[in-house]
DNA sequence: ACGTCCGTAGAAAGCGCTTTCTACGCTCGA
DNA sequence: TCGAGCGTAGAAAGCGCTTTCTACGGACGT
């Protein structure tokens, strides 16, 4: 009933293998043959099947991009780049002759167990290429289990990419390309930004606790208080609190703070989501931003421009470092040198941050 | 070099066949034979070759979701929710016999020819099926090679299931089922509310002008008007202005409406996203909301409860109509009578709307 | 005790492609 | 004029799995 590629030699009175050929474009075929073969796959409406045509290529044109949380604009905004990279022009070919590959997203939800099994399923469908991108969790069992598993599909040809998470552990040569973000620098410019402004009892609405990332802009903000002679560790540890990514977290995390200590007068969220959470509960209490308490994101979402006030944050070049990552996925860029290249992280100060009451 | 069923088999001194058996478990096997089985595939390390295996099985377990745009929430939430509904249970099986899916999201970027090559490229890969999510082109060119594609999808066994998209025209029977978003009722019900409050001069600003969305929200505004004998089509089209889904579009469009009605009351925006810029436009050119002018958007995304004012808009549930959209790819949920459950939407009241100020 | 079934496992035929390897003209250079 | 060499196309061997169809025992009924 389906229409396969000998329907098509049938009918282009060609062989198999010179359909094969022109669809694949990668055989020299004579212009009159091709053009026939071409007609032919046109009047029967042929498509190519896949999985045959993988399985004795033992390569696909999948490729999967891995995110924690498609709902998200920070894996929203990566993932459309990396596949606005890949997809090619316009216009649906019947070969895979373009290169055209079929980029897709694969939502983790953030769980260890369920990136393992994307990636064995991608494993399977012998993916052309893999894309990590956003947070990695901190356990050392988990990490291990990934890298052994990205290690694998390395082997058979998989190119591996990281996107805003760091170079693996353990088999690091397994990846093509780490381009993770300068959190670390981030979250020192940011919480530095806040002492010059003169405040002194500033809450961090921190990321959930296992995370790398989390930790990574928790010690750029420790080492920015360090710097200003400002790290106390009893001080830093009441006023940090953890949570998911979400804008719930924050608004919770902010009342928490301000019950630990009502005299605090900046915030600093895990993200711009997050920040926001954190506005609505200061809102909600009484306190006016920036005059009362002032507010910090992460990340420069789209709508922290728009938030009231502005958001003074970080921003990540989302789209820059997804694009980057998708031509290093399909090799159509060069590797950096060592494989890694630390994407910056800029400070962006708006209406959010301003000088302390006392200060 | 890669391991293969028939490795499994020798270790497991069985033959393929058995291998296979144990891993779709579909086929008696004595639990002695098949605990052997899962030991062989455990110490090898095997992982299935699914090209070869959809190529004998004429099906895959791959399930394609197609939205306009992945960076935006709104789709964002449903392909969450439609994917956690097929990703089964934590952890990789080395089978598929769990009936987990890969479900994987494909960014059209709004583009109809993006969307063709996509469902050409899952026709290719001959996907278990296919999700088509929101808004759709109101071309009839597309529309029926849209519908023609679907049609041959379905005819080789692939499920077609329509979410927050209207039915087709041309083969409505090639579709499982659509969920279409009531989108004419929440514009009516929503600019009911406005003319209640006593507005009399509404802008408008529209969605893209060739999306169904667009026109059935814009038919549910006239109808509302008309119903309140406040229909003049002059000032209709004077006080309508399109643009895509985004808040730079709201705030330009806002602008726009200014100059074209200084003395306006409220606007109305195609969607949430839209509804912030428009917000930013009246803010900067020193207008309250609401005293001054009112605002409301449309979808409520989590981030209009937190907008400073809280955003007015129209509920539509998202998750729910994106898991049962899932449910129904998978064939876990009985389709709805005659194919078609229309999804209602539900008019939230925030503080972004209130009286007119001459009311 | 013999024939029947049921439960379980193996043999083998593909699934629809890709890709060597081979073969067929031609055109050239000598 | 003949052989080398190039450009082009076909034959056929798989790729690794699924799935009939067949076969083998042992339990059971009579």
């Amino acid at each position: 009933m389906p229409v396969t590629l000998s329907d098509v030699a049938n009918r282009a009175r060609v062989s198999p293998a010179t359909v094969s050929r022109v669809l694949n474009g990668n055989y020299p075929v004579a212009a009159a043959t091709r053009e026939r073969v071409l007609r032919a796959v046109d009047e029967l409406d042929y498509v190519l099947n896949g999985p045959a045509s993988s399985l004795a290529a033992a390569t696909s044109d999948l490729v999967g991009i891995l995110v924690n949380d498609i709902a998200d604009p920070f894996f929203g905004i990566m993932a459309s780049a990396a596949q606005s990279e890949m997809g090619g022009r316009d216009g649906a070919l019947p070969g895979r002759a373009g290169g055209e590959k079929l980029a897709v997203v694969c939502n983790t939800g953030g769980s260890p167990a369920r990136e393992l099994t994307y990636l064995t399923l991608l494993q399977r469908q012998r993916a052309a290429a893999v894309l990590l991108t956003g947070d990695a969790v901190e356990d050392p069992a988990h990490g291990a289990a990934v890298a052994a598993k990205l290690a694998r599909l390395a082997e058979t040809g998989t190119r591996v990419v990281l996107c805003g998470r760091p170079p693996l552990d353990a088999h690091p040569d397994a990846v093509v390309a780490a381009l993770p973000f300068d959190n670390r620098g981030g979250a020192r410019a940011l919480t530095a930004h806040l002492l010059e402004l003169g405040h002194r009892r500033i809450g961090y609405v921190a990321g959930p606790a296992e995370r790398i990332t989390t930790r990574h802009r928790l010690e750029g903000h420790r080492a920015a208080l360090a710097a200003a002679g400002a790290d106390d560790a009893r001080a830093h540890r009441r006023l940090t609190v953890h949570g998911p990514y979400d804008r719930r977290s924050g608004y919770e995390a902010a009342r928490e703070l301000l019950r630990r200590d009502p005299d605090l007068t900046a915030v600093v969220a895990a993200n711009d989501t997050v920040a926001l959470g954190v506005c609505a509960a200061l809102r909600e209490a009484g306190l006016r931003i920036p005059e009362d308490v002032s507010v910090a994101g992460f990340d420069d979402l789209p709508f922290s421009a728009d938030a009231v006030p502005a958001l003074t944050t970080v921003r990540l070049p989302l789209h820059e470092a997804g694009a980057r990552a998708g031509r290093l996925a399909l090799g159509t860029e060069e590797p950096p040198e060592g494989r890694v290249a630390e994407v910056a992280a800029e400070l962006v100060v708006r209406a959010s941050t301003g000088a302390p009451r006392s200060g």
